[in-house]
Parts: structure tokens; C-alpha cells; sequence
DNA sequence: CTTCTTTTGAGAATTATTATCGCTATTATA
DNA sequence: TATAATAGCGATAATAATTCTCAAAAGAAG
């Protein structure tokens, strides 16, 4: 493959700076540091997965059973990350709201309409022509997020 | 403006090809052509607007208030259509999922953070440049969504 | 027109999300 | 480190969104 338009990256962002954006974050907007939204941040960023904020509520109850994080905290948690755009949100098909981290690295989806399994890409292209898009109609870019929707090679048989 | 990156379309498709594949499409599913399932595309089609099922509800109610539909059939048109491709859907922030037809035209969105405003855009660069990955990865494409977040023209006073 | 099947509306049921409230944890300050 | 002030917590009630159920009505095919 000599010609490349996608470009897998890693997660670029460690744990350690992005606690100290929350805290920051946090701190600018006169909110607690508390367990409960740390080991939420914390468990968002060892997940590869996209959690709804059931799925999420559950991954808590597993790992940190002392805590008994109600499924309350976990909905607040995830509007203030979102309002802060350090989590992205995104909604397809019959399946509900899908939450990720934004810091781990930037990323589109490729989500199979059959088996809903999602690859994230990235592409520089892409990238620079959103900002473009965005500069040209006087629009202050903040955020993207992009879908492409099919078939997967594995589905296709 | 001498490099435009946008280029807004005009719908291309007309209500009849509209209709007429709706009817294939039921067909070959051998679902029943109802009156519902007409006025429902007809709205879709003659709205400009971002529809939630509520809203698109209360049109419904507006304009053929002798048919009575039902929350619930609008539900079960919209998914009828989704799983059809005929419309797609987005999500975003707090605000639910919105509906759009998704034959008027392919185009994708701007949405402002603040007021929730929505402005389309097609650009030719991106839409090639998505079909290269979709190939590249082995995934057949169906169809694609994106959404740029920001803060619009008139936010920024 | 008749038969067969699907769809519909109404409202019940379920699920998702948000609000309330008394108690607890965190922070700032002394 | 003790204290006071305040924000956040979990539990659960309330609300909103979505889906399900079912009897009646409507569409399709002959």
C-alpha cells in the first residue's frame, strides 16, 4: 500500500495531562475535584470502546464497587465533559448516544451498517479542508465529527 | 471570494422519484403504501428544518389534522426510513436526535454551539476524499455524515 | 367484493434522562 | 489541621423519549 490516505495514530494524550486539564477545568469553573469524576475520566480513557452512559455506569460498578457511583453522577459527569468538549458524543442508527473522549486523539468512524462495528481513521486532508470550510463561512471550528457508513469487509460475505 | 470550498446545492431529486422509489422500496419489502407513510415523506420533503419525531409530530398535526397520526407511527416511519437510508439522522449536544431526508441533496453541517444553528455545505474534495478511505479500508460506502462544531458568525458578539 | 395481511392510533409499558433533597466530601482559609 | 462554606453525591422521584400491545381499520391481491 504505497499510497496511504489513512493514518491510524495513537492515543497522543496521557493520562497524567489530561488530569490536569480536568483539574484546570474544573478549577476555572469553581467544581470539585471528586473520586467519582476522576475514576469517570480515568475509565473513559482506558476504554477503547464507545459507552453509552449505561454501559459506562456499569464498567464503574465493576471496577470500583466501593464507590457505588450512581448512574446520576455518571449523566452529570458526562454533560460537563461534553459542555467542555473534552468528551464527543455521537448518535447513529437505533442504537443511542455514544460517548468517547475528544483528547485521545482525533479520529473520523467508519461504522458498518450491518454488524455496527466502528474503525476509526484519521486524514490530514480532511482535516485541513473542515478548517477551511469552517474559516471561509466565519465560523470559529471547535470540534468535528465525521461517519462514513457501509458495509465491512467481513459483513460483505 | 475566488476559491470557494463550498458549493450549495439545490434538492435534485423531485417529490415524484421521491415517492416513486418509496413505493419500489415498500414493495420489495412487502410493506403497504399508506396515507401516513405518505404525508410523513411529503413533510420531510417540504421542510427545510432539522426535524425531531415531536416536531415533525406536530406538523403532521398542523397540516392533515383529519388523519390523526400518532406519536407512535412517526416513531416507526422514521426507523422504516432510516433502516432504508432514505433519511438520516443526527444527534448532538443536549438537543435529541434530528431527522433529515437524505435524498434531497448530500450535504453536511455546521452546527453553531451556541444558538444550535445548522448551516449546510457540500464540498467535492472531502466527499472524494471519503470514498478513497471507505475503498482503502475494504468497507463498501453507503453513505456518510459530518458535522463541524463551532461558534457562527453571529455567537461571536 | 372478499379474504388476508399489515398498519394504525390510543394508551400502556418501558427506557432514558433530569431534578430534588438530605447528607457527605472538598476547598479555602485560618 | 480544624472549621466553615459550598458543591457534589447517591437514591429515588419525576419527567421525557421511545417502544410495545392490541383491537379496529385500511391496503393488496384476486
Amino acid at each position: 500500500m504505497s499510497n496511504t490516505v489513512t493514518n491510524f495514530t495513537q492515543r497522543t494524550i496521557n493520562y497524567e495531562k489530561l488530569l490536569g486539564d480536568f483539574k484546570v477545568l474544573l478549577k476555572k469553573n469553581n467544581l470539585k475535584f471528586t473520586i467519582q469524576r476522576e475514576v469517570i475520566l480515568e475509565t473513559l480513557y482506558n476504554s477503547d470502546e464507545h459507552l453509552t452512559p449505561e454501559l459506562l455506569h456499569h464498567l464503574l460498578q465493576d471496577k470500583f464497587p466501593e464507590l457505588k457511583i450512581g448512574i446520576a453522577t455518571v449523566y452529570r459527569t458526562l454533560s460537563l465533559l461534553e459542555d467542555s468538549a473534552m468528551v464527543t458524543s455521537l448518535s447513529f442508527g437505533a442504537q443511542g448516544k455514544k460517548y468517547e473522549l475528544g483528547a485521545k486523539d482525533h479520529h473520523d468512524h467508519l461504522i458498518c451498517t450491518i454488524c455496527g462495528n466502528i474503525t476509526e481513521f484519521v486524514d490530514e486532508e480532511i482535516e485541513e479542508r473542515q478548517h477551511k470550510i469552517a474559516d471561509e463561512l466565519g465560523f470559529t471550528m471547535q470540534d468535528h465529527s465525521m461517519q462514513i457508513y457501509g458495509i465491512c469487509k467481513n459483513c460483505k460475505q
